[in-house]
This record gives structure tokens, C-alpha cells and sequence, in this order.
DNA sequence: TATCCTTACGGAATTCGTAAGCATG
DNA sequence: CATGCTTACGAATTCCGTAAGGATA
């Protein structure tokens, strides 16, 4: 039994069991893998998959119940890789972060700027796609962090921790009626075709809720994945946007009015973090948790155990007290951007 | 980075960091053994083991953050193995059970006769040792099985669940004034000289804390290993034995008489069974888990998370309690030996 | 001096990749 | 007939063990 005996088994099982693929995927021969996995097969004395001919259609049982611990003995073998470049060189390296459009242009950015400045030799790299893909990036392997409010909490095979809390707002564009309007109801806003999130993205599903609840059936002209469409279209008088509130705040521009008191209409939504379950993470990626949920403490990130516990037991911070912590927190590094956040009225 | 590098250095970890020792124990030569460590040192750039001239001395920070991942690692890949091997013929193979004399002499025999009725192509091997040697074996991957009252409850890297409760008993030969005696008290047994357990086996720190308990300082004069040791001296006159209540009740010979009521004077043991955290079992030795704890599901025993809950909240058999149960047990499987059990007074 | 790790080096075993064979859809 | 797994076989690499070298207690 070998590590590239496993690593081709895993690499087929994530590539419809075509060997095919998984040679070039690995820059081998495909018959270099056929021949090793019948070797493993062999060693084993168990079939791992089901042949139809000379093709691979399917995992036998045993290949069934074989394939968590590979996985594990894989995750394991990248845990020691892991571990070694920490002593190594402790500040220096990559960090790979899977996140939607929403946290990558409205949250990340503060966040990073003064991440990099405390860790100039650490490359991030940013993956973005849709919540269920930021999922999938994590089980794979494929990255360290993944940060969503959609999707990962209580996904098995991940570990995920509330970071802050937001809530919705709706924007119009200046000179709307609802524009500074004071006492504006869900039902005003309903009167208007809506520009929102696509289902599935961005906490849409407190936007559906709220008005459900109301008894509303909204008109929604149009939806996208990320703000800056909405943005564009509300600009563009097609309706009323409804946004996350951090693309008000953090936004570079003013070019739209938020309809005062619009916030209380839906329920607020949870950022998360998450990461995989097993994983060493390098010591950055910690500092980078730490830094986006401040309320928790790295023994409660790096033991599996104590999660449940502590998800119930901590209180969240609301997106908008983490200014204070987030300046407060940069202080400590000299290097770091001080100049005071934005704090657009919600 | 391979097994064979790992195993070594496990191995090394494990002999004093002397590799001739290694070389010897897995029949390969230390040259080998030393470069397949350097060379997984290199590939990993960091130092394991910290040299002096030319000998490990110690582990290095990264070694020492390192082994447990290793250690991981080579117990994932023996679950592969045991895995296949549970596909390749379910009922065949070996059990290495580490226990106590306790244990072996008076609680298997029955247990084991039902097992190998149930699986006769496992070929079971016992171990026997103090408690601290069976938590040693089972963390050193040694044995499948530790069974044991003492040592194992809570220890790191175990998980252990509770089979019964039993009690201590005291005994003398017949014709002993205290033969059949009833309404003797603690007292008087203190008035004799005591022959029971060593401290650390079978339960004897509730032999202490019940004298303790009633202000007695008895004359231990012979403190044994084993119950049989103990009945040798009880029977040559030499005082009173304080044994587990299976050794009279299990025990083939009725050359003693119990003093009637004595068990009520000792705290209630609880023998428990362990297996290393981690570590993948064969079916047949959830089966014999099953049937020397009854109360345990498999799911409870299989999962690692949900141990402590059901610790609290599965209601314990006392150890009388289970000769029903075991011959009732015995009856599904039609090959088992019927015969009653023996049903010996405490 | 006895123990013990490292390095050197030749032989053995394993792994790898090209090419050909053959089964499937 | 295009795709895809298997087998064969020679080349490259890696692994292993003997033997010699050097360091420690």
C-alpha cells in the first residue's frame, strides 16, 4: 500500500471513475494507475470497483466503505505537508479562500488588506462561485477556508463557525419616492418590482420569508448572484434593490438611498466560516478566523469536539460592531490601514 | 513520503529513539531504517528527531507536533487493511484480547466458549497483564480488546464503555468461624488478617476506601495479583480473601464458604471494556462486545462522538444479572453449549 | 571500547511510460 | 470507431542491505 496507490483511487472517485482522466489530471500514465490500483486491489484482496468489461462503472461495497479512510489517510498525509511548512517557514505561504461574490467585494476586503499587512509572505488566492460550490472546495480539498452564509452550516464533513450577523436593506436610487421616506412598510416596498439575490445566494431566503410572512407576493423583476448587478439595475429605475447591508456600508460609492428602517423587515442572516473537517490549517488561517470572528478562541477552532458547545454559547457580534474591532484589532499592527471605516446609516 | 518511513519513525518513537532496536524489530537493517527517516526529514524540510553527534536524543518541536499525525496515519492505514479483511471472510481472523487475570479466569471462560461457538475460524489470544499494560496494548495497537475494572476509564486515546458491576465478596474456609455467619460486620473481618488484591488490580481501591470509610486500618498480610494466588492462602488458614464475586460464584471449586452479606460492605465495580480511539474493529469484535456489554448498540460503540453521552444514560446490569442474558443470548446461535450456569449464593 | 548513527555503493525490486490489445457503447 | 481499461516489456527510479566510517558515552 502506497500514498499514490490512494491518491489515484481518490483522484477516480472525483473523476466519474475514468482513469483516463485521472492520469492526465495527475500527469501520469493512465496505465500506471490502472496498474496500481489493481495492485492495491490485489494487496487488499478486495475489489475496490466494479468493472463492466474494462471499464470502471461503480464502487463495490468494500470500495464503499473504503473510501472515507482513504480520504482521511489523504487528508492526513496533507495535514503532515501542513504541519512541516509551518516549521518551515511559520508566516510564509498560501491561503486559499472559497467565498461568494457578496463576502469577497464587501467583507474580504478590509479584512484582507489587514491580513496581508501582518502577513506579507502569505499568498491569498480568492475562489469565488456559489455557496454549494464553496461547500464543495472544502470537501475536495481544494481550499483552506470558506466563508458563506449559505450552505455550510451543518454540512457534514465541515466545521463551520458563526462569524458576524447582517441584515438586509433595500436601495433606490436617489429621488425614488421611497428614497429617505420614514416609515416606508414591507408592503410599500412590495409595490415596486424587486432586483434581489438568485435563490440559494446571499440570505435570499429571509428575503423569501419576510414576505411570506407579510403575505406578500413581490414582484421580482430580476434576479442575480451579486450586488453590483442588482446595483446596476436599480440604477437603472427597473425596481427596488434588496442588498445585504455591508454592500451599502463598505461600498465604494453613494449613488443609491437606502429606505430608512428597511433592515427590520428581514431577518438578520449569519455569516460562517468554515473549513474541513481533519484539517490542519497553517497558523495564518487561524489569525485569519480570529480576525472574522473575533468571539472565538483557537482552541474552540482547532478542536473538533467543543463546536457544538461553543456555536450555542457565544454571542455573535452584529456586522456593524466589528468596526470597533476590526480598528482596535489593526492598531496592534503598526503596518496596518487605520483610516476610520465608512459607517453608512442603515 | 511513504509507510515504510513512517513506521519507522513510529517504531523509533517507541524504542528509545534507538534505531539498531528498530532495524531488529522490523527485520530490516538500521542503515536502511536511518536514511528512509533522513530522507522523509528532507522531504518535508524539518528535523524530527533532535542528534547529537551521531544518536537521536530527543524529538524535535516539529517531531513531537508530527506524531500524532503519524500515529494517525499508520492507524488509518490498519484499518484499511482490517476493513479488506472484513470483506474477504467476515467470521475468520484474530482477536488479541488484553485483560487482567481477574477478567480472564472468571469472566471469559464463559463469554469466549458462547464467541467461538458463534465465529470458530477467529483464533482468539489473550493477553494478560496488569491494567497499566492493557491500556498500554490497546494504545500501542497491540490488542483489539482491553477488558479490565481498573487503568482504562477515561484514559486518553481510549474509548471505553462499561460491561457490569460486581462486588467484592470475603471468603474463608469452611469451618472458619466466620463461615455462614450472619450479621458479621466489617469489623469483625478486620479483626483477621487480610488477604485480597495488589493495589491497581481488580478493584482493590474500593477494598481500601470501605475500610477507610469505617475508621478500620485492617492487616493486609498478602496482597496478590490474582484470586487464585489469594485462595491458596486463604485456604492454608492464613486469614480472611477479599475477592470479586465472580471468583466464587465462576470459580469451579466450592472448597470456601462466603461470610454471608460481605458484599455489601465494598463500593460495586464496574469492569469495563476498551478499544483505541480510532480504531477500526472487525465485526466479531463488536460482536463480543455486544455480548459482554448487552446494554451498547453498535452504533454507540462505533462512534466516537456519542460515547460520553450514552456512558450517563445506559443503565448498568449488575453482573448476576447477566447469566440470563448470556443464556439466552446463546440460544439464538444453536451451536452454543446450554448447559445452566452456575448460580453460586453471594 | 562498545554502542550507534551515517554514508557509500552495488544489487534487487518497484515504478513508470510507451505501445499494443481488447472490450464497450 | 471512438473511448477507455488492461497487459507487456524495457527503462528509470527507488529501495535495501552489506560494509566501512565516525561520534558518543
Amino acid at each position: 500500500m502506497n500514498f499514490q496507490q490512494l491518491r489515484y483511487i481518490r483522484a477516480a472517485l472525483q473523476n466519474d471513475l475514468n482513469l483516463t482522466k485521472v492520469a492526465s489530471e495527475l500527469f501520469t500514465s493512465q496505465s500506471g494507475v490502472s496498474k496500481q490500483i489493481k495492485e492495491l486491489e490485489a494487496e487488499l484482496r478486495i475489489e475496490i470497483f466494479v468493472r463492466r468489461g474494462k471499464r470502471l462503472v461503480d464502487l463495490t461495497e468494500a470500495g464503499r466503505s473504503a473510501a472515507p479512510v482513504i480520504e482521511r489517510l489523504l487528508q492526513e498525509a496533507e495535514n503532515l505537508k501542513r504541519l512541516s511548512e509551518q516549521f518551515v517557514q511559520a508566516d510564509k505561504g498560501r491561503l486559499i479562500i472559497a467565498t461568494t461574490h457578496n463576502q469577497a467585494n464587501y467583507v474580504l476586503p478590509q479584512v484582507l488588506v489587514s491580513f496581508s499587512h501582518e502577513f506579507p509572505e502569505v499568498d491569498v488566492e480568492l475562489r469565488q462561485g456559489s455557496p454549494g460550490l464553496v461547500v464543495d472546495m472544502l470537501l475536495r480539498g481544494e481550499a483552506d477556508l470558506g466563508i458563506a452564509t449559505e450552505a455550510i452550516d451543518g454540512k457534514a464533513g465541515l466545521r463551520s463557525f458563526p462569524c458576524f450577523s447582517w441584515e438586509h436593506v433595500a436601495i433606490v436610487p436617489h429621488g425614488h419616492p421611497l428614497a429617505g421616506q420614514e416609515g416606508t412598510t414591507l408592503t410599500d416596498i412590495a409595490e415596486y418590482p424587486i432586483i434581489t439575490y438568485t435563490p440559494e445566494f446571499t440570505g435570499r431566503s429571509n428575503i423569501d420569508a419576510a414576505f411570506e410572512r407579510a403575505g406578500l407576493h413581490p414582484d421580482i423583476r430580476l434576479a442575480a448572484v451579486d450586488a453590483d448587478v442588482i446595483k446596476t439595475y436599480v440604477q437603472l429605475g427597473m425596481g427596488v434593490g434588496i442588498v445585504a447591508q455591508m454592500v451599502v456600508e463598505n461600498g465604494s460609492d453613494q449613488a443609491f438611498a437606502t429606505v430608512p428602517g428597511s433592515n427590520r423587515f428581514f431577518a438578520p442572516s449569519t455569516t460562517k466560516i468554515a473549513i474541513a473537517e481533519g484539517a490542519l490549517l497553517r497558523n495564518y488561517a487561524y489569525r485569519l478566523i480570529q480576525i472574522l470572528a473575533p468571539h472565538l478562541d483557537e482552541r474552540t477552532v482547532k478542536g473538533a469536539r467543543q463546536v457544538e458547545a461553543s456555536r450555542e454559547a457565544t454571542a455573535l457580534l452584529p456586522f456593524a460592531a466589528r468596526h470597533d474591532l476590526r480598528i482596535r484589532d489593526a492598531r496592534r499592527h503598526p503596518a496596518i490601514d487605520n483610516r476610520p471605516q465608512k459607517t453608512a446609516a442603515v
